[in-house]
DNA sequence: GATAGGGTCTGTAGCAACTACAGGATCAAG
DNA sequence: CTTGATCCTGTAGTTGCTACAGACCCTATC
């Protein structure tokens, strides 16, 4: 090997997968869909990628696990891509994706709420009479208790 | 009109959507998954829906609503329907559904966390700088503040 | 009785965001 | 040179709907 600098430039579908610990197949979607670009090819046809697919697809699976949607990631990427980006235009879109987070925890909550106060009520016995069915019949929570 | 009691027993498919705030479509699908029983038809091959109908559907949109899967409705409506349910056994299943909804709150807690801590260092200026595509790229969070 | 407009019917395609397979080509080791 | 692992492509499946096309039917009006 010529000069082993920490991140070869020659590294197969697989490599890329074990490296970022984004599934295989996933990566080939990736591409399909335009966040990964198309890589170059070994002369029969193989992908080979390099340390900048590696950063990217890093970025991408941070983005996902954040919970950024992949429209998102495209317009975070594309902005980089172009240079355009600023950190005020960065932080409205994290901001914005905030605002969504805690709303989805917001109705989980109200969610976790309704069901462990029914939940509560249960008795756990073998009688059909049940407060979380009660709740599904009727919608009543939390009345009558 | 002979007898208006209430929820009439001659419900079209639109009737249903309407009393229970389901969608037209969805009523549709449904019934192909097997949530829903085919129901009766007119002469003319057209759904007609009764009192039973609704309620289930408000069953079944309620038990949405609380983030259950079509899977865990179909095991708690055909429990019912067999009339095997006992409170211990749907008190199991709410308690299951009550860990998963903990369990996502907690995940999107932490995304929460870690956005907000890294929003909270953009400068929101013109700079391309951005401590939100820092995290993005490197992974690194709340290092080096 | 004819017609216009709605509603209903069926099957099917699309969404997010992957994941998994089938069937063939290619590579790397023994 | 053969064997098994990996790679390639295209396509279908997942969850939970939603929406459309094109055909039928129902009701009201003239």
């Amino acid at each position: 090997m010529s000069g082993d600098h920490g991140v070869a430039s020659d590294l197969k579908r697989s490599d890329l997968a074990r490296l970022t610990g984004c599934n295989l197949e996933t990566i080939r979607y990736y591409e399909g869909v335009g966040l990964m670009p198309d890589p170059p090819r070994s002369p029969a046809g193989h992908r080979r990628y390099g340390a900048a697919h590696v950063e990217r697809l890093g970025f991408i699976m941070r983005a996902r696990e954040l919970g950024f949607t992949m429209e998102e990631i495209r317009g975070l990427l594309s902005m980089v891509d172009r240079g355009s980006h600023t950190c005020a235009e960065v932080e409205k879109r994290g901001r914005h994706h905030l605002d969504v987070v805690r709303a989805k925890i917001m109705d989980l909550q109200n969610i976790e709420a309704i069901l462990a106060e029914t939940i509560a009520k249960c008795s756990g016995s073998d009688s059909p009479e049940c407060p979380l069915l009660t709740v599904l019949s009727d919608g009543t929570v939390g009345e009558a208790d």
